[in-house]
DNA sequence: GTTTTCTTGTTAAACGATTAAGCATATATT
DNA sequence: AATATATGCTTAATCGTTTAACAAGAAAAC
């Protein structure tokens, strides 16, 4: 029972061939010359048996899935979850379907996820890459599947990506801790070589040097692996405070890095911002309730999203168009966590 | 160029018959009596030359997606994103893809994606049902689609369903508040009836009723609507203190309830604990930074993604499969923000 | 009164797989 | 030696669409 009625089951009920049912159904029926009596009649009956089009044999006709794929890090991290939902959006907008996936910064992972969607006919990729996954992001570009990365790409690849300005936001969050009076400021990061990591980090040294603030010969800067812990962030701040105990400021990389390293802050009894201020990467409702509302990076999240889409769908549509790089900027909403350098 | 390589190349490249192909590439050659040497061949050049099956086309053949779609209300809140990426996991152990998608709490939006998804033969649905959707769940069931509520689910329809102890949870958390002390607990809802929201509400009234402190004619709840703001919850928790001026406790029914109404209290200036003690459905990050580390009730959404997960795939394994009607219980994560109480 | 041109359809191949059924040969059984 | 069974592979239908190519009757053109 309940089988599900095709466009056949249409067509015989009408009495009329598949193509002239498909034709109307698709509102073709300029093109393909359909009278306007039996149109009407297609439609109706099409109505009343409940008719839904199978797109899986649609996709298989026309080669076109209506479908990509969106591979971030961690569809739960609130920074993917809230990119995410731009795309899904955005992508709606275009009568798109979008599947996520987590790929967890690993490239065996990220590889599974580009071959399950691939096997699955996405007509393209929106993708947030792992590290030491150019390969993959070549095979892609290889095969002439449309992509945009995002969040991050490889300066070695030629492709479509749409990225924050990581380079200026850092570097105007650490000027900021420098004219509200800081004087040795560290940074906690990523340990990976990814572009949006390097550039956030580049910021910072030259916002340092820019400043005449560069004073020891290895940077402050400590880094800890992705899958992290509270006690890594905690080690890391320890170890910079002993290379410089008059550390007063530490500028965190990512919302994830900051969230355990206000709580390592809180064990180690340092107050924000006397002991240390603290400006970071990424916003956080958890950001607001900190004591010190923090001082953070805001992302252009939707724009973000929004261009991605639509670069990737210009791609799709045009396969031939030329690459889009965007970097948008970000904002850095200021509050109290700088000292009296705030407002 | 790069034309997709399909069973037909790999077929005509060995010199064999499709049907070999096939036999061989899904590893039926036992049933097929396919020859050993010539399945090694198969095989071989398959992976020479770099074939991928076409899941679309094995979909229409076999009328099994080995998809499912997880619509919830909103992909960028935290609750239903830590659900999707355990739904996400589970779904990856049985080898299926997941489509999610955001309902915003809106029938019409949420037919709308059921729409989408069923036309892209989805195998089942795992849903956080929209208020008055109902018919549309009911019609999933009437086409014999496998089918999972998450989080929700109706009393009058017989579904598989996977949630948490509301009741429990609440009745709890309440007698919680009113073992520390308080003598005027206040709620915060949304103003809807579903299951979830009404077991929480009953919850918290019967808590109150076996501790005989039922006192006013109309209980001490205050409702906004899901797309509440700032303001709204606000003017409730005043509305509330103006109705009972003595309230001394508050209790949040979801994360973005608290999230807003704590900066409401702060706005207020109402201190936590001291004046008004905080319980709160849901965690947050953001919990832990509040000035008085909230207590919470944790949902348990590992157990809930696994468990809709399979409930699912076993009702696509065995669609006479009975239903599975399950309520997991929660835990009161017991901090500071209920006064001497805690601890 | 043919021929041409519209109109309004139909036919059938194709997309890339799966799989029941069939067809040779070779080997085993009696 | 005749029959039965195994072995190894092919044929062809099918899933639900799309769409180029063709057909046939009516109207228009000459």
């Amino acid at each position: 029972m309940n089988k599900k009625v095709s466009i056949k089951d249409i067509a015989q009920s009408v009495g009329v061939s598949t193509a002239l049912v498909s034709y109307v159904l698709n509102n073709k029926e300029k093109e393909a010359r359909v009278g306007k009596e039996i149109a009407q009649v297609i439609r109706d009956t099409a109505a009343e048996m409940g008719y839904q089009p199978n797109q899986i044999a649609k996709s298989l006709k026309t080669g076109k899935s209506h479908t990509f794929g969106l591979i971030v890090a961690d569809i739960s991290n609130p920074f993917f979850a809230n990119l995410a939902r731009n795309v899904e959006d955005e992508a709606k907008n275009f009568n798109y379907t979008v599947i996520f996936a987590s790929a967890d910064e690993s490239p065996k992972k990220s590889q599974n996820l580009i071959n399950i969607l691939t096997e699955r006919q996405v007509d393209g990729f929106i993708i947030a890459p792992a590290e030491n996954s150019q390969d993959q992001i070549a095979s892609i570009l290889k095969s002439n599947i449309p992509l945009v990365l995002i969040d991050r790409y490889f300066k070695e690849l030629e492709t479509n990506y749409v990225v924050t300005n990581n380079y200026d936001a850092s570097y105007n969050a650490v000027s900021h801790l420098i004219k509200a009076g800081h004087k040795n400021i560290g940074m906690i990061a990523y340990r990976t070589d990814l572009v949006h990591m390097l550039d956030r980090r580049r910021g910072y040294m030259d916002a340092l040097k820019d400043n005449k603030q560069l004073k020891a010969k290895t940077p402050l800067i400590k880094t800890v692996d992705f899958d992290f812990t509270q006690d890594d962030v905690e080690a890391g701040i320890k170890e910079l405070l002993t290379r410089n105990p008059s550390m007063d400021a530490l500028f965190f990389a990512t919302n994830t890095l900051t969230l355990k390293g206000l709580k390592a802050l809180n064990n180690l009894n340092c107050k924000v911002p006397d002991d240390i201020a603290v400006v970071c990467f990424d916003e956080s409702e958890a950001f607001d309730f900190f004591y010190s509302p923090l001082t953070y990076i805001e992302q252009p999240l939707l724009e973000m999203g929004k261009k991605a889409v639509q670069i990737l769908i210009k791609n799709i549509t045009d396969k031939k168009s030329a690459n889009t790089q965007l970097s948008i900027p970000s904002r850095l909403v200021v509050r109290q966590s700088c000292g009296s350098g705030d407002r």
